[in-house]
DNA sequence: TGGAATTTTCAGAAAATACTGAAAGATTTG
DNA sequence: CAAATCTTTCAGTATTTTCTGAAAATTCCA
């Protein structure tokens, strides 16, 4: 049986492992589990402790997540220092992780697709060229479909409403 | 105004590039993207030329292909070389992107997270332990509800209907 | 305003990832 | 079944990504 500091141990290594999943490096994903547990709000000396991580690193990576809106600044009266805490709501976490990752890799996409759609095609082989131009279509719009999907997702109103509506259509 | 070989080596690159965002690596994604874009079935010596590439890194980024369900095998007679070609359904090739990331991604997370759910946690600080548990299972359940998402797109008629259920919900 | 506390930046170092090329292993064919 | 053709493997190398630590910049307070 564990004690709860190892649980949490556990936890943010685990995190940390499965990062690459959503699109973010180990330490930033430790470092946000570390928060997503932490009761309290941590400080970045806190954090380079607790993880072993230098303090440029710590504050590179504590800055890419408050780009991403997964952790914020805060104040603890008393002291001049800066502290981080996390979003906690799981449901929050989620569409917030969706919608950066939409923003940095689903948009570039489809702007590629639809630069290569737009593309006028010289030459004698039309019949190929056509062909081109339908597989570059096809990819865009499933793309786009993807990405609605994902958008409809994110901003339906919380878990509960998202699982009566998967009940519609599973099993 | 460019030449189908050069609006495909465009594509080439534009989706060697984004490929990071599905989880495969530039070399890989770039073998996929030569052979959705050619007409022909391409041997392992084709694609090592027209990118540019060693035999090793040709190979090994082919056979990945092939175990993501990407691209098959296939035999050109009055040859002996295996030969490659890809899927061009871009709904399949979607879906089986999903499937795989599914597969590789969303599952062990699911296993951590249950794992750690199951975790008997002893001490003192009973309030602060339930409070993690709680953590810990709120992310299990969005996780799950992501999957069955996924999973239920994918198992979609395909493109038509998707696009139509997206309408019941989109605007 | 001076200076102490804190945060940010970034050049170089370390670590992780991807690639090469040649050798070994298969497979086909004459 | 031996030679030719083709595929796979993998140790070493190259590239890319991430991290460190110290200096510079900023902020805060007396």
């Amino acid at each position: 049986m564990a004690t709860l500091a190892q649980a949490k141990q556990e936890f943010i290594e685990a995190w940390g492992g499965h990062g690459s999943a959503w699109g973010i490096n180990r330490t930033m994903a430790q470092i946000h589990a570390l928060l997503l547990v932490s009761e309290v709000a941590l400080s970045t000396e806190d954090v380079m402790e607790a993880l072993e991580i230098s303090r440029g690193n710590a504050n590179m990576n504590l800055r890419a997540l408050v780009e991403w809106n997964l952790i914020s600044r805060t104040v603890v009266k008393g002291n001049r220092r800066e502290y981080f805490i996390a979003e906690k709501d799981a449901w929050r976490i989620a569409t917030q992780i969706a919608r950066e990752r939409r923003k940095r890799e689903i948009e570039p996409m489809l702007k590629t697709l639809e630069g290569l759609s737009a593309m006028e095609i010289r030459g004698e082989e039309k019949k190929s060229a056509e062909a081109f131009r339908q597989t570059i279509k096809n990819l865009r719009e499933v793309t786009l479909r993807a990405d609605q999907v994902i958008s409809v997702v994110a901003k339906a109103g919380g878990l509960a409403v998202t699982k009566k509506i998967l009940k519609l259509f599973v099993k």
